[in-house]
DNA sequence: AGCTATTGATAAGC
DNA sequence: TGCTTATCAATAGCT
């Protein structure tokens, strides 16, 4: 239909293909429209052409989304189906990792041991003295840093106090006593000293010196 | 086009609207399909008749879900979406606890802790020093249980070094000896002494008192 | 379902 | 894109 019969095969010439795609479009859905009239029909359309472009037709008084509910009434298919399986799926995965890494958090903080055989609290109990370990190492680094830059350690004792104020925590601890502590201990605090202030001796000593 | 022209409203026959609907749908079809392939264009035509009867063109490479899909990225509007958003919310929460609790396991493991502030090591230490405390207990439980059942430790002594053996950690330990070990140290084994093999100074003892 | 006169769609050109 | 027009394609009405 047109000055000369074309075969049915891609336009190679990307304007030609443009120009038919806007023609036809047009067409297209005027015959939509005719057909839904004509013929009291519910019709969809879309069209994307290859450039991204985009034009649907919907009949009067109907939704896509009420089309698409008609269409999985007919076909039993399930459109979305897919899409939300996968959702679920990854949910599945996500909270299974969840669950194992929440096991292992509350094991490495001491909850929940109680099932668990010798042989399984070796592993767990080397896992927290390296991290311990490895805490501790990092803790005398910065020890070590602030003696050498030689800042006042009455703005870092504020700031400690402030801190276990906040976290109802012992008070009053002076950081150079605090460092003289770990210089008498610092050979071998990465397996005997805790630094903190959870057991009672050191609490003690600390007091008295004061 | 046809014998006469026709004015585009509701064909009250029901036999020609039928019989209309039959030719044009065929029609529209063929239509799609040739703007499909000259253009290159993805087309997605679904149409039902008054009657409900339904028929469907799809382009070749493509299915109704891709072009539901692409119809939302170009229009914003969301079909099935309502129906994901919550399982997406549900996956974003879940992720957002799973990187948490990822970041608190590597801190707890010793890694990643450079950034942290001395402040914020504190509470790290004094929760790997809970959980090592609770994991010795335990420990100590069940050798407690073994000496009290007088069951052979040289049977536990195979299961150990078989467990050894697998996690490639030092062998030929004797749960007895172990057991003296503790025996000495039992007052204050919750702060002080590692119950597994990873500290020189322990292996050496057990290896002299051998 | 076929047939065909007739209108409708559109390829090519501007 | 929009308009024009020569042509081919779709189909209304009939059988």
């Amino acid at each position: 239909m047109g000055r000369g019969r074309i075969e049915i095969k891609r336009i190679e010439n990307s304007t030609n293909r443009q120009v038919t795609f806007s023609k036809r479009k047009t067409g297209i859905i005027k015959k939509a429209r005719e057909i839904s009239v004509l013929c009291d029909a519910q019709v969809y359309l879309v069209v994307f052409s290859s450039s991204g472009k985009m034009a649907e037709f919907c009949s009067d008084n109907t939704t896509l989304s009420s089309m698409l509910e008609q269409y999985q009434r007919h076909t039993g298919n399930r459109i979305w189906e897919a899409k939300h399986e996968s959702l679920d799926a990854e949910i599945e995965r996500i909270k299974k990792e969840n669950d194992s890494m929440q096991i292992e958090l509350r094991r490495l903080r001491g909850e929940d041991i109680a099932p668990l055989s010798p042989f399984e609290l070796i592993p767990l109990e080397e896992t927290l003295q390296r991290g311990l370990t490895s805490v501790r190492e990092k803790q005398m680094e910065y020890l070590r840093k602030l003696k050498k830059t030689g800042k006042s350690f009455e703005d870092e004792n504020k700031k400690l106090n402030l801190f276990l104020q906040q976290n109802e925590l012992p008070k009053n601890v002076d950081m150079r006593e605090l460092d003289q502590e770990y210089r008498q201990e610092e050979k071998d605090y990465s397996v005997q000293m805790p630094f903190s202030f959870c057991g009672q001796p050191i609490q003690r000593n600390l007091e008295e010196s004061k």
